[in-house]
DNA sequence: TTTAATTTAATTGTGCGCTATTTAATTGCT
DNA sequence: AGCAATTAAATAGCGCACAATTAAATTAAA
């Protein structure tokens, strides 16, 4: 048997089964929220996004399917369905942009906007899970941007 | 914008995008192969599970679903739909063991022991597209190890 | 300005991945 | 032996992920 070919020597492999128990690990810390992990992604995208006026008037900046798609690295043939869902649940709102109807805009919702302070314990309950010292998380975060970089 | 809810900082996500970034890398190597990723993995097991008997008569090492499912990391679920599409592309048989009627055995049919030859290629093609020098990859997946010691 | 090319989403279809449930076979207990 | 508990697969249903196609709007070009 040629020692590539074998399952325990695969990179691939690790990353396959890491990436299911991570989500796994979510799973949990997200059904609070009543979030899928992709949906989770959207939300920390939207959350990111949002700029503040004058007067305490929130204000969200125009995001795109396409921008979103960009960031998440989705195309729409996941977007739409999973942004309708997300709607469904009162999250986001979706709204043709007036100048350019071919494009649709996500805007967060009240709901959605408050879901975010029982997000901010996520990142490092997750961190925590991992096990993982400060140290080997950013020489892991690192190898792993050369990596994507590398494959993109 | 509370730093660790930045999509950009999060390790998950870095492994969500690149576990899909190998995937994307592996789908034309197998498309040749007539393969999924999860399908390929299957193979994987099935190829080192061989057993040469006397006489150049091959035997395979009887493998069930529930053992398929172990090392894998899947159940049932995801099985056995899989398996069911992969005896239909003639690739293995599936036989309800006689001793006990409730494990089902896999096999390689000799149409999928031949496709071994043809996936030789595919680790150490995979590896060049990573651009990781061995040590890098030695480093990585020692990290990765580690990892996922403590998540599982 | 009419037509052609491009862009943006939505839709369709396939294949995981997982949860929950169902069915059937086996084991354990008394 | 008889019955409960356990085990193994299969099934049903939901939500991605992606390829391919379609539809509509915009831009570019002749």
């Amino acid at each position: 048997m040629s020692e590539q070919l074998k399952l325990e020597n695969q990179l691939c492999f690790r990353l396959y089964n890491i990436n299911k128990a991570m989500t796994r690990l979510y799973a949990p810390l997200l059904k609070s929220l009543n979030l899928t992990y992709p949906q989770y992604l959207v939300m920390l995208v939207l959350w990111q996004n949002k700029q503040w006026e004058v007067e305490l008037r929130q204000q969200e900046q125009a995001l795109s399917v396409k921008a979103l798609g960009k960031k998440l690295n989705l195309d729409s043939g996941t977007l739409s369905p999973l942004l309708k869902r997300m709607e469904n649940l009162g999250f986001i709102v979706r709204k043709r942009n007036t100048d350019d109807e071919r494009s649709v805009e996500v805007y967060l919702t009240k709901q959605g906007s408050v879901l975010k302070e029982k997000a901010q314990c996520i990142p490092a309950s997750m961190f925590a899970k991992t096990g993982l010292t400060a140290e080997q998380l950013h020489n892991l975060t690192d190898t792993l941007d050369k990596l994507m970089a590398n494959i993109q």
